[in-house]
DNA sequence: TGAGCGGATGAATTTAATTCATCCGGGCTG
DNA sequence: CAGCCCGGATGAATTAAATTCATCCGCTCA
């Protein structure tokens, strides 16, 4: 039977398109470029033989033909996933468990979460955070986000995001009285020190040249979560993780009072047992992962 | 907000071979090779993460998630098949838009639209094969194949051809240890069933003055391509219908084992709304469908 | 038991989708 | 008023997907 149907592409682009009644919108949608969009839907047009955009001087609109052809495949598309999406195995591929950090995922992954799901809907996400090294044996962990060097064997490791050390406090205390301004400042300042990390003002201090100030000064919590809860408080100055302190930062919570980094020596890696890696849910997170804009890399210095 | 779809391509693929209960069919009807039916069929089972067709010794059979996502994906392409058509330009007086039921479309209108093509390569002939009787207001549909008694208001009805039910089945049981050879032997065959004809059975049974056998044993299929796609496979005896086995009795895919043919009260129509009847290439198609040999005339007694 | 049928599979090929680089036109701004 | 954004258009190049080809497999039937 020859019932000619356009390609899928070309039925979600002009669904986007029409929507957002614009193409370069409807390319961010759906993670094309504007010029995929322009395309395809001029190329639906040539094939139905009706123009369904007027592109005039004041931008972009629909003709009549295709308002009424959005609504039709609008319909359709959303029959189409409803149905896809029934005849989906529950909680097979479309579920994955990843195992990483409390801190990690409070403060990196969970606020991105909510962009992944606008983007992929039918994948649902299991986070286990945990402190202890996530365990691929039981098969209930699909992957973990692990920092360290990308040597572990058996498990595909792809790499995920550098880490920055260096301190963040309250933008409080930058200003009032005795803020700070200078690395010399910290000797004035409570240290909020993390028990996972000891000797990691050590190693910071040592590297922006201050031997001066003694390290083992003040409060030493459990976790990054506590540290940098207390730092956010005003209690003191923590030492700051770049995908950790991200969201803090870009909220203004806490801020980077020097801008003298310290790269770590390893990095943050999405790891998967090498068999079950390739697990269309599990490559559409790594991708979406792997795109993320780095948005904490070091706009100064790096020690 | 995203969903994933599959490709149009596996969708009409599925659909087919769904139809057709065969990938070689599909193929042939979506003039591709039985090997790209096979990988798009395997790649959307394996996108869903769900099989869609039992593959096993007596050929394909449906899943109950494969018939379910049948039935929506077919109900999907064809609304959108209709508003493609309806968005497209130039559905004009060359084009002929039919409503019929998919079997008789796939067994017996398809095959012959070649010949149509050959005699009126002008006239553009699309057709919507639906379980759902046609609905002449939204002006998409030009013309139905129906069957009843001809008495359908406001619409013309033309004759085409007359029904004829009689049991058929695989060459392969008319031989071997124990073949069909009369209707007594029916006691010891596996009758399929079509569950848009119950009763089907019982009816030809007693016109054949059988009574002695259970009509009720068997499986029940959903739709005619299925039963007749498990006749040809062997699996049992089906209750064909004229129009639709004639190209498997002619291919020899099936037989019909007896030979007593009971009458259907009613018989096919073509039928279009008064006003547009006479359009000319609906006219051309009327008449040239009603010019048909009626090749699968009861040869032997009719009940 | 070996020929034939329908489907499966992997590599190669063809075809479609997407990006890239560039262009165009109009409105806004300095 | 010139220059410059901005969004879309366009054609070539690139990338990704669909399809074919060649072959294999398991089963059935002479």
């Amino acid at each position: 039977m020859y019932r000619k149907l356009p390609p899928m592409a070309a039925l979600r682009a002009f669904e986007a398109a029409a929507q957002l009644v614009s193409f370069k919108a409807a390319a961010a949608q759906l993670h094309r470029t504007p010029s995929a969009i322009s395309h395809q839907i001029r190329s639906l047009e040539d094939e139905l033989g009706t123009v369904l955009f007027h592109r005039d001087a004041h931008g972009l609109r629909l003709t009549d033909a295709g308002r009424e052809y959005y609504r039709d495949v609008h319909g359709v598309l959303e029959a189409l996933g409803e149905a896809t999406a029934r005849a989906r195995q529950g909680h097979g591929e479309d579920t994955v468990t990843i195992s990483l950090f409390p801190s990690l995922a409070v403060r990196w992954l969970i606020p991105r979460l909510q962009a992944f799901r606008e983007r992929w809907p039918d994948i649902e996400i299991e986070l286990v955070s945990s402190v202890r090294r996530a365990d691929f044996d039981g098969g209930v962990i699909d992957a973990a986000i692990r920092f360290g060097d990308g040597d572990w064997p058996g498990l595909r490791c792809d790499p995920l995001m550098i880490e920055e050390r260096f301190p963040v406090c309250s933008p409080a205390l930058t200003t009032g009285t005795r803020p700070l301004e200078t690395p010399d400042d910290l000797a004035h300042a409570i240290l909020l020190h993390n028990g996972a990390h000891p000797g990691e003002w050590d190693d910071w201090l040592a590297a922006a040249g201050i031997g001066h100030i003694a390290a083992d000064r003040g409060p030493v919590f459990d976790a990054s979560n506590e540290v940098l809860a207390a730092a956010a408080n005003g209690m003191g100055v923590a030492l700051g993780r770049t995908p950790l302190v991200e969201s803090d930062l870009a909220t203004g919570r806490l801020v980077e009072p020097f801008g003298q980094r310290l790269r770590s020596p390893g990095q943050y890696w999405l790891v998967a047992p090498e068999a079950t890696a390739d697990q269309p849910s599990l490559a559409a997170l790594r991708a979406w992962l792997q795109e993320q804009p780095v948005s904490f890399a070091s706009q100064s210095g790096l020690l």
